[in-house]
DNA sequence: AAATTCTTGTGAAATTTTTCACAAACACTT
DNA sequence: AAGTGTTTGTGAAAAATTTCACAAGAATTT
């Protein structure tokens, strides 16, 4: 348990993420009831582990008639927690971080970029962003007073542990890594791995023939 | 069976791929052999699991001593197909796209962006790049002359599915996806998806507490 | 060269995750 | 109001993945 929920299983809340975009989708398009094999088919799973995966926190359906969407899509958004706008502060502002902070579409997912910060804050960069860029070394009492608990890392690997270091002692529980190292963390700071050379590998090897 | 080879699970291969990049930085600061406890500690899974991941494919260590890590380097990268330079073409130059050409990260890698296609190539772009950014028109013909089987999607997710189609349609047989929706696709067409509001969505859910 | 230490490779056990199969519940039709 | 059809929720089975435990092999020491 975890605050007085049960603990699910990281694949499902990955899928829950998908369900609810899903959701989302058809909520647009004026669908206003869905069954699990439908939504398990525009997620691209099987309809019975979609029903597995919301048996692990309530029953929403009607027998025979399925879910609400609306319904269901706040139930889910709930459990994940983004009911409400989730801060952020992004770490490293290079290509590709700047790409992320030029990237809108996070708030329309619930995340809000409220902080950016680079060794070089006035370094020449070729786009124009409204946010500032803060040097490094505001970043910890940033952290502190802003209570931001989720960081984007998008700094070169030399720098990523040291940087995920100052990240974590400053309060800082998840961390989204764009660096291409693992990260030695405490067991309760969460660590998400984005990259993008190995997602390239795996199709290279899957395609192979 | 896959062209002879066992086909491994593709945890196994996203595994293989993070084994073979502690291998490449042990190699820069000289070490010459290495144990599976030390390569899976590094790796952030336990040394058991290592092993039967390299199982699968062979027996490359010497007991009592390690692995050797250029040997083993040269078996990953061989097994992946990291061996040679892969051609991948990028579908999408906006934001993210743009970043994804800017960023210099992929041919270290073993990856070449060989072409650029977006719907407006001619769009006012605030980053010079060197890749010339072609129209959408043309990349039937493109894939199909250049024989490029890899491609990395980062258009708007309501032209996605019809993008895809068209990439397939012209022999392409990996598809990394950026855009939030789930594709769909023959089966001997792999996708391997990339969104990063869920995994701040899944950062989210861990931390809450 | 024997003993000791280390480390791999792997069958078996444990755990996790997915899928099956179907009773129970509800909607809709007649 | 009974009958028919649909869809959920779930216990049980199956499959996949991870971990354990240890024999076997090789290096190193004595």
């Amino acid at each position: 348990m975890r605050n007085g929920r049960p603990v699910m299983p990281r694949k499902t809340i990955y899928r829950l993420s998908i369900y609810l975009r899903c959701l989302v989708r058809l909520r647009e398009n004026g669908i206003g009831t869905v069954s699990s094999e439908a939504l398990a088919k525009a997620a691209g799973v099987k309809s019975t582990q979609l029903r597995k995966d919301l048996a692990l926190f309530g029953n929403f359906g009607t027998r025979g008639l399925g879910y609400d969407v609306a319904e269901l899509s706040a139930k889910i958004s709930g459990e994940l927690g983004t009911s409400r706008l989730q801060p952020v502060v992004l770490v490293g502002v290079g290509h590709l971080g700047l790409a992320l902070l030029s990237y809108r579409g996070f708030e329309k997912e619930g995340f809000e970029i409220v902080g950016a910060f680079d060794i070089e804050p006035n370094r020449r960069r070729d786009k124009k962003i409204t946010l500032t860029i803060r040097s490094i070394d505001e970043l910890p009492n940033f952290i502190v007073e802003s209570g931001v608990r989720l960081a984007i890392l998008s700094v070169p690997a030399a720098v990523a542990q040291e940087t995920a270091n100052k990240l974590i002692a400053s309060g800082v529980m998840g961390i989204l890594n764009f660096a291409p190292i693992v990260l030695a963390v405490p067991e309760d700071v969460m660590v998400n791995n984005v990259n993008l050379a190995i997602e390239l590998e795996n199709l290279s090897y899957f395609i192979q023939g």
